[in-house]
DNA sequence: TAGCCTAGAGAACGAACGTTCTCCAAGGCA
DNA sequence: TGCCTTGGAGAACGTTCGTTCTCTAGGCTA
């Protein structure tokens, strides 16, 4: 097993924990045990906390994008609300892990979850101009409300966020 | 100086510093100092510092709805979003109190949180009837979805966010 | 005035945690 | 076989923090 095979066994139970617990909630010790890694190996990996939590956020943003930008392909909001539908309905779904930490972390996350917002933004913009949007920027900050709105909505019980968050796209597409 | 305004004083500085900078990152001893009260009288007060931040958002929680309920009076989308352009424009904006509480310490603090949401949307319903939505419910729900969605979009810095929230509540009254 | 009760200041305690250090076993190489 | 390097396990260290304890000063009552 390499350094890079410990690097993911690493992030993988780093996202697991972190997301599921929060970051300031799993300390170094746990973490190492439960990615099945020497305290040491953990520490050459990732020199601090710091920067174990920025790597976690930049893969889980790299991976959540592309899960959803393969999933949407060239559809439209229905599509986007259909695979956030089945986000908020999976059993570890705890809201949005960068809108968490930030609430954690305040400003020592604030470049990964700029970052994420940022690309999400991006992504809606190109579906805004697919959809022929008359303002691709302003839609697309629309619907990152949707989004955003959707997503702590349901984290905190709500199970039709989703579906009423689609209305409200498809209402302002008519509108 | 009475008991009771020992604790204004405490829940004035755990409001200012918990919303600024987060609850995990402010102690006891800062709170302490920053209250003007000393630590035997601060444990009289509030047993535990779970206490305090139940208390501490449970105060906001009416005094933030009292000051919405206060300016919409008998308005409609336009005041409520008119409120939220002026609370995001305020120099200590941070987003919303209760949801970086979640994010923070998750199931700690779901019951002050929860109460929260829910009286904000019997607020929104009472709202949605008065403006004659044909399923006051569902409205709630979508003007929910608005009202999270700027502010945690605004948090991060997008500027427009009230705006552009209003503008979607506007479009699904029409649509 | 003498004794007692209160309250404040801050030392102290115990736990948790991030990070580093020590010790030892195992394996490659001369 | 004997030596040296590597890596794992976990003890140890220093700090932070929530909470409690101690000591002392001041004021009220008899």
């Amino acid at each position: 097993m390499d350094q890079a095979d410990h690097e993911t066994r690493i992030l993988d139970a780093a996202e697991r924990l972190f997301y599921a617990r929060g970051i300031q909630a799993v300390g170094m010790d746990e973490l190492r045990t439960a990615a099945g890694v020497s305290l040491k190996r953990l520490y050459q990996s990732f020199p601090s906390k710091d920067e174990l939590v920025a790597a976690y956020l930049d893969r889980r943003d790299e991976r959540w994008l592309s899960s959803l930008r393969t999933f949407v392909g060239d559809g439209g909001v229905i599509e986007l609300f259909a695979w956030l539908v089945q986000w908020f309905s999976t059993e570890d779904f705890r809201g949005c892990a960068f809108l968490n930490a930030f609430g954690e972390l305040g400003g020592r996350v604030s470049p990964p979850v700029l970052r994420h917002k940022d690309r999400l933004h991006a992504l809606l913009r190109e579906l805004a101009v697919r959809e022929g949007a008359p303002d691709p920027d302003l839609r697309a900050d629309q619907l990152l409300i949707l989004v955003d709105g959707a997503t702590v909505t349901a984290m905190l019980g709500r199970t039709n966020a989703a579906g009423a968050a689609l209305r409200l796209a498809l209402a302002d597409v008519r509108g």
